[in-house]
DNA sequence: CCCTCTGATAGCTCTGGCGTATCATGGCTT
DNA sequence: AAGCCATGATACGCCAGAGCTATCAGAGGG
């Protein structure tokens, strides 16, 4: 059995004519009977009675009717749905992003591609920047969010923009009053600093500042994730150097204050596979990069 | 697109393996890859990946396998129910009876008949006996429970058994103490009849009791249904002679008394047209058939 | 009684689905 | 590095079968 004896079925039922049904499928009436007789063999039941006064459905041939415009309408639902999953309009889309990039432009990237795209589920997975790298090349995520410096074979690593990196002090600092902070006046103070494995681009931030002003740091801790700094800051164990996009995080005990003299910034960053991405990620991508300014 | 391409690739897609596919398939390879090629230029998505090393499939080819395979399922299950509908084991059945078979024999047949086939939905109309043979031509009910004699053109009409008449008296009636009744002694008695269009066999019947037993009735009352006339003798208008399955309607004040003499019977028949039933039918009166005495 | 309408049948054509043979290419082995 | 073996794609011929035209058979209706 093959569509074809459903879509001619379908129309001799609804025409209860030979003659017409087979207008409508722009065949001729013979070949339209003789499909009908091979449906009806195959089915090993009688669908229709011919009484020389137009057609009638049987009871079995009223049940095989619904049925078939039912499986008609599943084979164009199945073609419709994988164009739309071409077209990006239909899918799952999981996403990686370092703990630090929750507090800039991720959730307005998400919240805008979900109002476009409202059919995409988006899986988060909250990973750094070198598990993202592994979780794209094992197809576990589709797009990353990271920082900067960090490769891998296949992988696209695009910078979206830059941004300076401020400190953040404990409230009580002494230096919490300044407009700006001159990294030179922290010589004495504890730093809590990122591992370079995990945050790879914060360290060599910092690492470059401290160098810059001639300061070597009494690292106070070594931690994974930025929230994770500021909140030993609010606890008064030291100072840390973190992205602007952070101070969106408004913790109680901690002020961020800009740094004087050179600008150093840290990367933000999308990746993703450079081949076999699932069709919603260009869509993401574009919305992405368009969101950030030039 | 047919379903031959829906086959083909969900092969493809299981077996991740052209040649497989295709030898699961009981066809060559080459023209496996063919109608797959055919497939994905209709849909006009890429489903498979070919990389030298097996088969993959794309986003669109994942969302397009499972809708493949609900279609073939469901073309399946359209064959599978045509069948059933034919074997009579699913269906509608429209039953109409008059009501006083719905105190005898009827609710033990449809009992039965739900239970052996529970899956054919059963509707019940109440309608006189010539208001079914009317519902029967119209295809408005199926079968018919009916008191013959009743005929129409391509209506089979067939007595399944015949039951006494018995008179039903006010509880307070001085014949209510009696084993049996004989007619003659209800002479003087009002009479509720019933109407010999809406119920010509028990009209006949209570004729022929009357005739016999040389009384000319008074009639009180001429009514359209037997449980009505059992209301009424409850009421004290008059007595009525029904069929002895009404015994079952145990009602406040009536009590029903086998008549003496010659027995005078009604049948109980059921009807149906004689072509053009949908397949339950023929099941439901071999049912009916067998639960009767012969 | 003929005409007209229905769906079925006969016989032919030709498309297209399938087969065999072969190609192109990439990974693996040696 | 070269050859081998696997993959899926291509080339091409064959023939089943889907479709066509012409015609038949039977039932109403005028």
């Amino acid at each position: 059995m093959e569509l074809r004896h459903l879509r001619y079925f379908v129309a001799v039922a609804e025409e209860l004519h030979f003659r017409r049904a087979a207008e409508r499928l722009n065949i001729s009436q013979p070949p339209l009977s003789q499909q009908i007789q091979t449906l009806e063999a195959e089915v090993g039941v009688q669908l229709l009675l011919r009484d020389r006064r137009g057609v009638e459905l049987t009871a079995a041939g009223k049940a095989f009717l619904a049925e078939a415009r039912h499986t008609l309408g599943a084979a164009d639902h199945a073609v419709a749905t994988a164009r739309r999953v071409a077209h990006g309009e239909l899918g799952d889309l999981s996403v990686g992003f370092v703990g630090s990039t929750m507090y800039g432009r991720v959730p307005e990237f998400l919240r805008a591609f979900r109002e476009e795209r409202s059919e995409v589920g988006i899986r988060l997975r909250e990973l750094t920047s070198s598990e993202q790298m592994d979780a794209l090349q094992a197809r576990q995520i589709d797009i990353g969010f990271l920082r900067p410096p960090v490769a891998a074979a296949g992988i696209t690593v695009e910078t979206l923009f830059e941004e300076p990196i401020v400190v953040a002090l404990p409230a009580d600092h002494p230096l919490a009053g300044s407009p700006r902070v001159d990294v030179r006046r922290l010589r004495e103070e504890a730093i809590v600093t990122l591992s370079p494995q995990d945050a790879p681009g914060i360290a060599a931030a910092t690492d470059n500042l401290l160098a810059a002003a001639g300061v070597v740091p009494h690292v106070a801790q070594i931690v994974t994730e930025v929230p994770t700094a500021i909140g030993l800051v609010a606890s008064g164990l030291g100072v840390a150097f973190v992205p602007e996009s952070l101070m969106t995080l408004n913790r109680t005990g901690v002020v961020y204050r800009p740094l004087a003299g050179r600008r150093q910034t840290v990367r933000f960053a999308v990746a993703y596979r450079t081949r076999d991405q699932p069709p919603v990620v260009s869509a993401f991508l574009e919305l992405a990069r368009a969101a950030v300014p030039t």
